[in-house]
RNA sequence: GCCUCAAUAGCUCAGACGGUUAGAGCGACGGACUGUUAAUCCGCAGGUCGUAGGUUCGAUUCCUACUUGAGGCGCCA
C-alpha cells in the first residue's frame, strides 16, 4: 500500500485509495490539513492533503495519533520540501478514533523501550518496533531463502519431547493431569502412565537431534521454530521462548559448519541492507551509529577465527584484569568473550575446538583428546549468536562419552542408532534468532525483537 | 538463582534535612501563525508521590516487608 505507492512513483494523478493509521496532523488556517498516514508496511509516512472542502472536514481536524481512516485521492507533485509525491485527498472516511489523546499510551512522542513493553499490543504502531518488525521478517525469510537455494530441506522437529536433549536447561513439562488431583502409583510418585503420552513430556529446548535422524537420511535439513527453556534468566539476551535456526550437513566437519554459519550470515546482513536501508537508517539516527557501517563492512570482511587455545592466550596476554581468572579449561565468561569480539578482533568472531569438559555429549572429540570439535560465534554488543559442533558419529566413542556424562543410553537408544546404521560425519549449529537481530539493529534486549516476548515472570498479551 | 538500582502527572524525570499551594520537558487540549513535516510561539488542564505496615504531633520524604521494572553475573541461543 503506501509502500508500494511511495517505492514505485506512480503516475501523477492516479486515484489511489489508502489505509491506515494517522500518525500526525498539521493544520494551516488557510484551510488546509496535512496527514501523515502510515500502513506500517514501510517506514516512511505518506502525506494527505486535505482540503476544508472535505464534507467532513470538521472531523478531520480531530484527527490524532492512530486514528484509522481510509483515504481516496490522487497522487500529486508535493509543493512542500520533504517528500516528492503527496495525496490529494477527496474522500477521507473515518473508521475508529482514539478515545482519549490525553492518556493514549502510545502518544506521538519518545518512550522507553521498557515502557513499551508494557503496552505491547499497542508498540506496533511505533517506529522503533514496527521497524524491527520488518528487519525480524526480512531475516527470517532471508534465512529461509538461503538454505532453500543451497539445498536444506526444513524439517519441522517437534515442540514436545520426551527426552531432555542437550541436559541443559530447565524444561516446561507438558502435561494434560490435573495439577490439584494427581494419579499416583504404588510408591506415591505421579502415575504419569495415565498423562496424555504416557510418560512425562515437554517443550523442546532444541530440535537438534531430531533433526539429525533427517540430516542422516536428506543431507541437509534444517529446523526454524521457537525453543522453549525455563531458565530463570534475567538478561537482555535471554527469552523462556526464542527461535532458532539449527541447521544440520551430512558429510561434513567443522569447518564445513563454520563456512555455513559465515555465509549464512553475511547474505542475512546483505539482505537486510538492501531491502530495509530506510528501517536501518532509523535505527543508525536513534539507537545506535554504527549499526549501518558494521553491516557493511561484515558482508565484505571475514570473521575472524580463532580456535579456544588461541583464545585463552590472548586473553592471558591482555593485562586486562578480569573478574573470572582465566586459565585453560574455563569456560568463557561473557567479559572474556566481548573483550574477545569487541576489543581484540572488533568484529563477529568463531572460536573453535573448545575443551571437552565443559561441552556437550554429542560433540565430536579431537584427536588430542582434550577438546571437542565445537564453534561459537560471537557478535559484538550482544555475545553468542551461535553454538555449534561436528558431532561425534563414532558409535563406541559417544557410547562411553554418554556413560562417562551419565547420560541415559535408553531414552536415546534411537539417536545412537543413527551410529549403528550408515553413520557419517555430521555437523551443525543453532542461531539465536532474536540475538542476531539484536546485533543487526542495535537494539539491545531480546524482548524488544519479538513481537510478545515470554520471560520468567512474565507472559501478558 | 545471586547482586545492585529504581518506583512522583498519559510518558521521561527533578524535588522536599519530615511541616500549609509537589515542579519541568514531552504528549493532550485551547489559541496565534505557517505548504506544514520531531513545525514554531502563547496559554490551560492534569498528581491517593507503587502496595501494606512501622517510627512520629505530623510521612510522598525515614525504616521494614511485599509487588513491579531495569541492569550486572551465572546458564545458554
Amino acid at each position: 500500500m503506501s509502500r508500494q505507492v511511495l517505492s514505485s512513483t506512480p503516475e501523477l494523478d492516479t486515484q489511489v485509495e489508502l489505509r491506515g493509521w494517522v500518525r500526525s496532523r498539521r493544520d494551516s488556517k488557510s484551510g488546509i490539513s496535512f496527514i501523515a498516514l502510515s500502513d506500517g508496511s514501510c517506514f516512511d509516512t505518506i502525506q494527505i492533503v486535505a482540503q476544508n472542502n472535505l464534507a467532513n472536514y470538521a472531523d478531520i481536524l480531530r484527527l490524532t495519533k492512530d486514528c484509522s481512516i481510509i483515504v481516496t485521492g490522487k497522487v500529486v507533485a508535493s509543493l512542500g520540501e520533504g517528500q516528492h509525491i503527496e495525496i490529494l485527498a477527496d474522500n477521507i472516511k473515518i473508521l475508529g478514533f482514539v478515545e482519549n489523546p490525553d492518556s493514549y499510551p502510545v502518544s506521538p512522542k519518545r518512550h522507553t523501550v521498557e515502557y513499551l513493553r508494557e503496552v505491547a499490543h499497542l508498540r506496533p504502531r511505533t517506529n522503533l518496533i514496527a521497524a524491527v518488525m520488518r528487519i525480524r521478517n526480512t531475516v527470517s525469510y532471508a534465512i529461509h531463502q538461503y538454505l532453500q537455494d543451497n539445498g536444506f530441506f526444513w524439517i519441522h522437529t517437534p515442540l514436545i519431547t520426551a527426552a531432555d536433549a542437550e541436559g541443559a536447561g530447565e524444561l516446561f513439562q507438558v502435561t494434560s493431569l490435573d495439577l490439584n488431583n494427581l494419579p499416583k502409583d504404588e510408591q506415591g510418585k505421579v502415575d504419569f502412565k495415565r498423562d496424555f503420552f504416557g510418560s512425562p513430556t515437554f517443550l523442546t529446548v532444541s530440535g537438534q537431534l531430531n533433526a539429525e535422524a533427517y540430516c542422516l537420511g536428506m543431507s541437509k535439513v534444517y529446523t526454524f521454530g521457537p525453543t522453549f527453556r525455563a531458565e530463570n534468566s534475567n538478561t537482555t539476551r535471554h527469552l523462556a521462548e526464542f527461535w532458532m535456526v539449527e541447521p544440520e550437513i551430512a558429510f561434513a566437519n567443522l569447518m564445513d559448519n563454520a563456512l555455513l554459519a559465515k555465509s549464512l550470515l553475511k547474505y542475512v546482513f546483505k539482505t537486510v541492507l538492501d531491502k530495509n536501508a530506510d528501517d536501518m537508517g532509523f535505527f543508525a539516527q536513534f539507537i545506535n551509529k554504527d549499526v549501518v557501517t558494521r553491516l557493511e563492512q561484515l558482508v565484505n570482511q571475514e570473521f575472524a577465527v580463532l580456535t579456544y587455545t588461541e583464545a585463552i592466550d590472548f586473553l592471558l596476554k591482555s593485562n586486562k584484569s578480569f573478574e573470572n581468572e582465566v586459565s585453560w579449561g574455563i569456560d568463557l565468561a561473557s567479559e572474556h568473550e566481548r573483550w574477545l569480539c569487541e576489543e581484540l578482533m572488533q568484529r563477529p568472531t568463531v572460536v573453535t575446538d573448545y575443551p571437552r569438559d565443559i561441552k556437550a555429549f554429542y560433540m565430536r572429540q579431537n584427536d588430542d583428546g582434550k577438546t571437542v570439535a565445537a564453534m561459537d560465534i560471537l557478535a559484538p554488543g550482544v555475545g553468542e549468536i551461535i553454538g555449534g559442533a561436528q558431532r561425534e558419529e563414532r558409535y563406541d566413542v559417544l557410547v562411553a562419552r554418554m556413560q562417562e556424562m551419565d547420560i541415559s543410553r535408553e531414552t536415546l537408544y534411537w539417536y545412537l542408532d543413527l551410529r549403528r546404521f550408515g553413520t557419517v560425519p555430521h555437523a551443525g549449529f543453532g542461531l539465536g534468532l532474536e540475538r542476531l537481530i539484536s546485533y543487526i539493529t542495535g537494539v539491545q534486549n531480546v524482548r524488544d525483537v519479538i513481537p510478545f516476548p515470554r520471560a520468567s515472570k512474565s507472559a501478558n498479551f
